[in-house]
DNA sequence: GCGTTAATTCTCAATTTGAGCATAATAAGA
DNA sequence: TCTTATTATGCTCAAATTGAGAATTAACGC
């Protein structure tokens, strides 16, 4: 007889409030362990389809209905988080879903947590953190001069390279997951030394950022990752806005998502150029300056142009564009 | 007791022979059913990961070692093809393969079938495909003019202008699913009666294109969009190539993949000021006119830019020129 | 009124596309 | 051998897009 087979439903629900990411989570079963994403088994019986029962179980905890949702991936290594308390084998389906900003039914513990508390080498709007140069970069360095042999050296670095960037390679925003899986492989992330068995003893490292449960770190990179791919040939910010915003606003979410600074004239003809919003006449006052018009989505785009999206104009040093 | 859950590895493993696109399949069980995509069960107790049960069972069907291998998705919905005869609740998570056309094995009935063979409307290389003008479109309007009501009408219709085109709007190549699952809810392909138990009586309309075994040709359609996506900002191509190859042949397998034709001058000025190919000096004699330069794949780039890929130079709107 | 803060418009050069013409090198056939 | 067909490869040129930043406008608080 062979190992029961479960499926677990997991959701990454992103939202932006202000010019910060934030993500949905519950508290975990014990308390002091670190939170999770709402997560919870495919019922085989009463789900019709994967979405259902995940938007099923994210109602259950969160009381949230969700609008967009997008299946990610499913994870399945055996060592990695992927069996229950009852020996089972588990497998994980991950789902990015995006929600406005608003307000969470008290009372059931979900709470917005910041992504890039989650993820905080992923944030350089403000040139690169502080947390890149002091603690992954020297540990990484550490790490690739702790290979085995030269091959093996050569080949980590390049890795390192190619994930968090060099002077040849700049830095890539979409490889979240690849960055994660560096840090997770070079044991600087907490789940990487709780994944062990045979712990090296003595005091467990912390590791950089907020783990979140079970392998859920791991399913937020991966849903940053497709986000910021798809934002640039999908419209997929205007989930995350209300009906009507300023383009200053429009931008700043897309900065949060993305984690770095544009450049705001040429953002405004980007948008406007691809008649992806229409102006409402009315104006926002409370910018703090000149008042800024208030506009609206275009929906109409979505028949009229295969891939709309927001594009990404520069900024002097980040050269990551493609095509 | 809650019903049985298993889950499915089925794999998409194209490659490309001359200019047509090619996926592997095996005989379905029963003889005179479709053809079907390698597949088998998780077995919870032996296959550490997903991808290396993937590969197991491709190996012992075909025969075949897999190098390039990427998840694409994972279905579920109960009523589309995902429960065994035993009534237990299947999932399929599918992946995406690609290799370099060789011989296959003999004796286990492995064998070659043509992506357009079972995707006709995806291959627009000699301009709009007879059986998209002459069937699909056609059969799209009567549905479209089934609609309920002027709501749903204008709704499919929508739905239709943006996933096969029209005047407004282009055809996006990478729209493979969305084309499909559109065909499938209007009734046009073979998988469609087939899943409707109470079926209409009468003889079963054969549908448009070569069906596949369970919901394998869905399973092919999301690989072939991912891979036409994916070829622009990734190397993918070079996977389907052999070590060395002329600049023309690089275009066809593009053109065999994407399925539009490519200006030939703008398409060589895009791989060379990528620095995607390096010369290696000798000719290829066998043309057919002034020799070709053999290329290589130039693997550094992987290291140098985040994301290489052979962008797309169209020719003008609706020509397919040879070339 | 004056400085501050943003919004909004414009410029301008550098690059990148889209399209096509011209020339070079081979094979097959007259 | 000379011509023609066929493909490779190089080059040009205008149009469009991008990257960067200057200039102008409209509020607010004092």
């Amino acid at each position: 007889m062979s190992r029961e087979l479960r499926v677990g439903l997991h959701a990454a629900i992103v939202a932006v409030t202000g010019e910060q990411p934030r993500v949905l989570t519950v508290p975990d079963l014990a308390a002091n362990l670190p939170a999770a994403l709402p997560f919870g088994p495919l019922d085989p019986d009463q789900h019709r389809t994967l979405e259902l029962g995940l938007r099923a179980w994210v109602q259950e905890q969160t009381g949230m209905e969700l609008a967009y949702v997008e299946q990610l991936y499913t994870f399945g290594d055996r060592d990695r988080a992927s069996s229950d308390a009852a020996g089972a084998r588990v497998l994980a389906v991950a789902y990015l879903a995006l929600v406005r900003e608003r307000q969470l039914a008290e009372g059931r513990g979900a709470a917005w947590e910041s992504v890039y508390a989650v993820l905080p080498w992923e944030d350089r709007r403000q040139g690169e953190p502080d947390v890149l140069r002091d603690q992954i970069r020297p540990r990484l360095a550490t790490w690739v001069r702790a290979g085995a042999d030269t091959a093996m050296r050569r080949s980590r670095r390049g890795r390192v390279d190619i994930t968090f960037g060099s002077e040849s390679a700049g830095w890539d925003s979409e490889r979240v997951l690849d960055r994660f899986e560096l840090l997770y492989e070079a044991g600087l992330v907490a789940e990487a030394s709780r994944d062990q068995s045979r712990s090296t003893g003595g005091t467990p490292d912390p590791g950089v950022g907020e783990p979140l449960a079970l392998d859920h770190r791991r399913i937020l990179a991966t849903a940053l990752g497709r986000l910021r791919g798809k934002l640039k040939y999908r419209p997929l910010v205007f989930e995350l806005l209300p009906e009507t915003f300023t383009l200053l606003r429009l931008q700043h979410t897309v900065e949060a998502l993305v984690g770095v600074r544009l450049h705001k004239q040429n953002f405004r003809r980007l948008v406007e150029r691809g008649r992806l919003v229409e102006g409402t006449g009315r104006l926002e006052s409370a910018t703090g300056g000149r008042p800024a018009e208030l506009f609206r989505f275009r929906r109409d785009v979505l028949h009229e142009r295969p891939a709309p999206g927001v594009g990404l104009p520069g900024l002097p040093h980040g050269r990551s564009r493609r095509v």
